[in-house]
RNA sequence: GGUGAGAUACUCAAGCGGUCAACGAGGGCAGACUGUAAAUCUGCUGGCUAUGCCUUCGAAGGUUCGAAUCCUUCUCUCACCA
């Protein structure tokens, strides 16, 4: 019972330091019933959930079926402050109201793969706000700058020139100290959080908690372009509220190589079941878009249903198959006779009248199917289905 | 505090008085090929019913017929020194 517990926790991850503590958990809330806790930290900044996201949630959905309590950490304090890591995007400043209302639409989403019951919402203005000055360099004399410039981000923009600014060394110190107050046994983050998790090993020890936290690193989920890290900023997410449509059509739209990525961290499908696959597919007993129509279903059905991914194959196959219209295309209505360019550009699938130009002089402009190739077109009174490329579509009702 | 270097479009990065809406690369968009995949090839990539006009090269002023390019002040970054 334990070891399977203990295969299931290290399925996936990318990196995990002190195994034998987290063991030591386990087998201790079999025997006595015991829990234990397991820290993640989140950022109220962005309360739209994606499926990077939902590879560390998967884990510690994990973690809860096996005695772990999840202490699900939102960092309202570093938020209210400001972060300038990012070179010229500077975050805003979030309010008390607006940082709740992302944590209520954050928490909905969450549930949908936590227990409610085993999680508890920790903010961590609660202790930090009360940590003041003095606290703080007693926090910040624990490390020493050599040690915090080995983070590698920090040495890279060092040695790049890139701008560092001091109050960035406090939130390893802070992320730190979340898991000292916590008492936390387990902390998950990312692979490139691991300077700011081994952090709350070396708080903890220095603060006499009496234990020092397991580290469990999941990998960073590449987003659709198989590049960069999957991230809304990027525009290259899958986020668990898009619709079963969007949903769907995203994740045929990835590589074939990505496929296996996803198959790996996002699949429920057990490890054996995914080799099988892929060994079919390099036989060439299986056609490997068919397969990745399997990992688009699996995805759609678990964040909607089956129904829905039903629909959203159909709806694909119509319009990608049988050359159709989607169903859902939005309707605009204007006086006539219009532009052309004025038109596509109202029913918003044109950014700007140039733009339109181009497009039109590149034959990528279809009405009613045909390619236009006029760019002085008139749209007289009637209506008309407006198309973009392969996706951008509209329906145009001129009066 | 002193000295020096720098800030250019989504990003990196040329340009250093007119020919600059600004080389090049990446990214993005589109076309061909496909499986709305990848790879590859091609075109486009500030706005405006446009062989022209308007707004852009950290900010504000100035010199000039003319400035991203020269001068002044300011803001920010980096390096060395203290």
């Amino acid at each position: 019972m334990v070891q399977k517990a203990l295969q299931e926790i290290e399925r996936g991850i990318a990196e995990i330091i002190d195994m034998e503590r987290i063991e030591k958990l386990v087998r201790r809330y079999y025997d006595t019933g015991e829990h234990f806790y397991v820290k993640a930290g989140f950022d109220p900044t962005a309360p739209d959930l994606h499926l990077g996201h939902t590879v560390l949630l998967n884990k510690l959905a994990t973690f809860q079926n096996y005695g772990g309590i999840v202490q699900f950490l939102i960092g309202d304090f570093t938020a209210s402050i400001g972060d300038p890591t990012g070179k010229s995007e500077t975050r805003k400043i979030l309010s008390k109201e607006q940082i709740n209302q992302n944590v209520k639409s954050y928490t909905d989403q969450v549930f949908k793969i936590l227990d409610p019951d085993k999680t508890e919402v920790v903010f961590n203005s609660k202790w930090l706000d009360k940590l003041g000055a003095a606290g703080l360099i007693d926090l910040a004399s624990n490390l020493t700058v050599a040690r915090m410039l080995e983070r590698d981000d920090f040495s890279k923009r060092f040695r790049a020139n890139t701008p560092i600014a001091v109050s960035e060394f406090t939130y390893p110190l802070l992320q730190g100290y979340d898991s000292v107050h916590l008492k936390s046994d387990i902390e998950l983050g990312g692979t490139d959080q691991k300077f700011n998790l081994l952090m709350g090993r070396q708080l903890q020890k220095a603060y006499g908690v009496g234990k020092e936290q397991a580290v469990l690193m999941m990998p960073i989920l590449e987003g659709l372009d198989g590049v960069n890290k999957m991230s809304k900023s990027l525009d290259n997410y899958i986020g668990v509220t898009d619709t079963p449509k969007d949903m769907y059509g995203k994740v045929l739209s990835i590589s074939d190589d990505l496929m296996w990525r996803y198959y790996e961290l996002l699949s429920f499908l057990s490890l054996e079941e995914v080799a099988a696959l892929k060994e079919a597919v390099s036989g060439g007993k299986k056609h490997p878009k068919a397969v990745k129509e399997e990992l688009a279903f699996e995805i759609t059905a678990r964040f909607h249903s089956d129904a829905d991914a039903q629909g959203a194959k159909k709806e694909f196959d119509n319009v990608h198959k049988g050359n159709q219209i989607p169903s859902d295309i939005e309707t605009f209505e204007t006086q006539g006779p219009i532009w052309i360019c004025q038109a596509l550009v109202d029913c918003k699938i044109e950014p700007s009248t140039s733009q339109a130009r181009r497009d039109i002089k590149q034959g990528a402009v279809k009405i009613d199917q045909e390619k236009l190739s006029d760019m002085q077109h008139q749209l007289e009174s009637g209506e008309y289905i407006l198309q973009v490329g392969k996706r951008r579509f509209a329906k145009i009702k001129v009066q």
